[in-house]
DNA sequence: CCCGAATCTGACGAAACGTCAAAAACTTGG
DNA sequence: CCAAGTTTTTGACGTTTCGTCAGATTCGGG
């Protein structure tokens, strides 16, 4: 399907230089403002590097696809969501508990908010079965599944949760829940189901699969 | 963006003859075909047309574009649905309710993988704010979000849900969470979550939500 | 077998792709 | 400040795909 058949080019073996940074660079920005602008099947590199005020040739400089430049992308995003693997970690104890669930909810919503664009590409890519994407979905969201996971394990033993309940899946399916809602979430503005609204909402669902509790 | 600007052609004004139609079926097929092969980047309309044997300028008497047959697609699909409405739609009452949450999940789980290739590109296209991909995607999902909001809003009446939650917004996270769930299945199973087990915790979330009750 | 309508496609100009050799921009040390 | 070396950019090109016609082909009815 691919026409490329010539390896990563010179550049690469040796560090780039200061201004090939700069360019580089400047190609990763503008191919996520393209992503912002329009869809995914009118993507030109042209475009971008019109953008750039530079030629095509260059961005093959750098990058040997577009799939590759939206890699970097996706994966330099996953740095912005460590923090809030915290909020997650803290004991969720009595009325404190719902609080943090809400803030959960909140800064994941601004995260998506923040990158949509280069989201949902990747998660496309994700799905297509690019193991490349797919470990940098996972390794985005596996981390919080698996917290939440542990924490309706705790719920289980102490009996607030059944045990018919499977915890990955539990966690998995509030990430994807989240993920999904995020992703959406306009639909619903125009729906009169405002921000605040959904994330207390999803909140209050995340809240009461992980600890068994109104 | 787009090169094209000449209007639908001769064909589409008279209704297609039967020798017509069954090309035009070849193709809507083909790209199906496609989508479930390779990329949607790498995807090549020469290529649907060679599949079909016959010549891209055959494609394009019947469509338009490439949005236009992933369009036609992705509203044949919805029908499929339909049937499932009415499993949310009896009662969920005693015993039984569980057992209805099992078969909703289990049968949407069923739609994703019959169609994954076309509701992925179906998706993106809406997320991208295509507004007849937007519209397709919602004919599909509200008349569920809808039916799971009214069963949420009885059991607030009733006492078992808190009045916080927004029935809507509950209903919507609701189908959100099986969709992404169903995307990404494999994702589970390649972790020891086997589809049984992926139902019934879904499953169980979503009677929860639904019904207040564990 | 001929005619007209329906259907298909060869051929084309206009992008866009991806590559390469060579130009241009910059650095350094003499 | 210049010459020689290194890094970075690009013009130009062969290839592929796009999307559009006008004309060729197929087919059914008379």
């Amino acid at each position: 399907m691919k026409r490329a058949k010539a390896a990563p080019l010179s550049v690469g073996k040796r560090p780039l230089g200061p201004r090939a940074v700069i360019t580089r660079d400047k190609l990763l920005q503008a191919t996520a403002a393209m992503l912002e602008t329009g869809g995914l099947l009118d993507f030109k590199v042209v475009d971008v590097a019109r953008t750039v005020g530079t030629s095509p040739a260059t961005f093959y400089q750098y990058f040997a696809s577009v799939e590759d430049v939206i890699l970097e992308l996706s994966a330099k995003i996953a740095d912005d969501l460590t923090a809030l693997l915290d909020v997650i970690n803290k004991p969720w104890k009595g009325s404190k508990s719902l609080d943090n669930a809400r803030q959960f909810v909140d800064e994941y919503f601004r995260h998506y908010d923040e990158h949509r664009a280069i989201l949902r590409v990747r998660n496309l890519s994700a799905q297509e079965g690019d193991i490349r994407f797919r470990k940098v979905r996972n390794d985005a969201m596996l981390p919080f599944t698996k917290a939440l996971a542990a924490k309706i394990e705790e719920s289980q033993e102490a009996g607030r949760v059944v045990p018919e309940i499977n915890a990955f899946a539990g966690g998995g399916g509030l990430m994807a829940m989240m993920e999904r809602l995020a992703a959406f979430r306009y639909e619903f503005e125009a729906r009169g189901v405002d921000r605040d609204s959904l994330v207390e909402t999803t909140a209050r669902m995340v809240h009461q699969t992980v600890t068994g509790r109104r």
